[in-house]
DNA sequence: GTAGAAAGTGTTATTTTTACAATCAATACC
DNA sequence: GGTATTGATTGTAAAAATAACACTTTCTAC
């Protein structure tokens, strides 16, 4: 038994959606492609499956080599197949987004890449069926984020209650009631409040919180509801 | 340009996972594996994709070759990539799961696969990951149904409200309060009243009903709460 | 010491959800 | 023909969750 004999063998791609969140506004990081085709046209950071490592593997080195971080939120989003999709060759490629502290990102390493972060709003074109990897994740962001505590994964160690609604409200592109928001969030259970204050933001300061790892990990699985009325949110 | 170099090409399957509701149970349709390896063991279908089709023409190709049906509810479920999932040759493999009517499916079209639909709960043990996909797939459906209307789609065009509780229970292996249950989907204004009962089940008889294509497409993204408690019941 | 600016906090009304049981319709049986 | 049987159908009240809404506090800068 040698393998499967009349079967087409195809090239199997991986592309990184990489999401950070600046204080004010959701990100995506784009590279300048390196090479042909469409070499010097932005495009999601991305890489081909090599024979012995699993895609989720292959996701995991290319996003090392890019970002120089290990271990990050990093999800399945989606396989796509179109046999047109790259004009070179026929491939498959499969997509995944991940979730980083945009502050842990180390510039130096990606200089080979050209990469830098784009506002959503403010993305240049993508090459390929990229667009509509980036439509996809952001729903998918969206509706796992309106159930699931996964938006801590965008933010520092520790934050205030008021970047973590900016960052709901800048994910769901709403603004939220600011009394009936930190009630939602506090009734989680999720976050640990600390001495000291942010003095950035205000004169006042606002109290730093650390994400409960415990009830984190606990309450991951369960629907949260963290988003008023998603009904009338998603599209 | 006649493609890339030095990248491995490799052999891309997909695995069907069909689902069917006989009225007391969900059912997962499951062949004999026809070819080595583990020949002649129960398995999902599936099939490889060939140079010049989307992994979802070939989903609904080995589909329909299998039930004889066109145009049924498939959606991608997961990729699966372990480099050792399939021990004759590397294969990676995208999961779709189709939801159908069980009554529509043709018996005659799959006599050559000595196919079984089986009750999940008495399911024989399946080759390689398949186990995996099948929880990843109960799961999905248990999620997605909580929030979107895509039960219907294992019922026949029309169906009785205690069916379509029925239905509901034996995803969640639950028990839902009738009464709750019938203001909660009428609710919803997916459900059309007919003139005629079904009278099978009962002396009195139930009405039919049918969905509601306008509202139902109108309503699928939205978030509709269909069960009660949801976090009780996801695990 | 005062003006400014964002942080922090409580209550009420409304809506949604849950709990709970009697009546109705049709058949089967006497 | 009458009655027993069986599942279908329907409403209400209590409880919980959500949404609406504005003033006070804290700190800095001037």
């Amino acid at each position: 038994m040698t393998g499967y004999t009349n079967e087409a063998r195809i090239v199997q791609a991986i592309d990184c959606l990489v999401f950070g969140f600046d204080g004010e506004t959701l990100k995506i990081l784009l590279i300048k492609r390196g090479f042909q085709p469409e070499q010097g046209k932005w495009s999601l950071m991305g890489g081909f499956a090599k024979l012995t490592e699993s895609l989720e593997q292959a996701s995991n080195r290319v996003l090392k080599q890019l970002t120089g971080l290990d271990g990050m939120y990093l999800e399945q989003l989606h396989t796509f197949s179109d046999p047109n999709r790259d004009p070179l060759e026929r491939t498959i490629s499969t997509a995944y987004f991940a979730l980083i502290d945009i502050n842990k990102y180390q510039q130096q390493l990606n200089a080979d890449y050209h990469a830098e972060w784009f506002p959503l709003k403010r993305m240049p074109k993508l090459i390929f069926d990229q667009q509509e990897m980036v439509e996809m994740a952001l729903k998918r962001i969206r509706y796992k984020a309106a159930l699931h505590p996964i938006l801590f994964e965008l933010l520092p160690g520790r934050f205030t209650i008021p970047q973590l609604q900016t960052l709901y409200e800048s994910v769901y592109n709403t603004k939220i009631d600011k009394r009936n928001f930190s009630k939602r969030v506090l009734a989680t259970g999720l976050l640990i409040k600390q001495g000291e204050k942010d003095k950035s933001g205000s004169k006042r300061g606002a109290f730093y919180y650390h994400v409960n790892m415990q009830n984190y990990y606990a309450k991951f699985q369960a629907f949260l509801n963290f988003i008023p009325n998603p009904t009338n949110l998603i599209s």
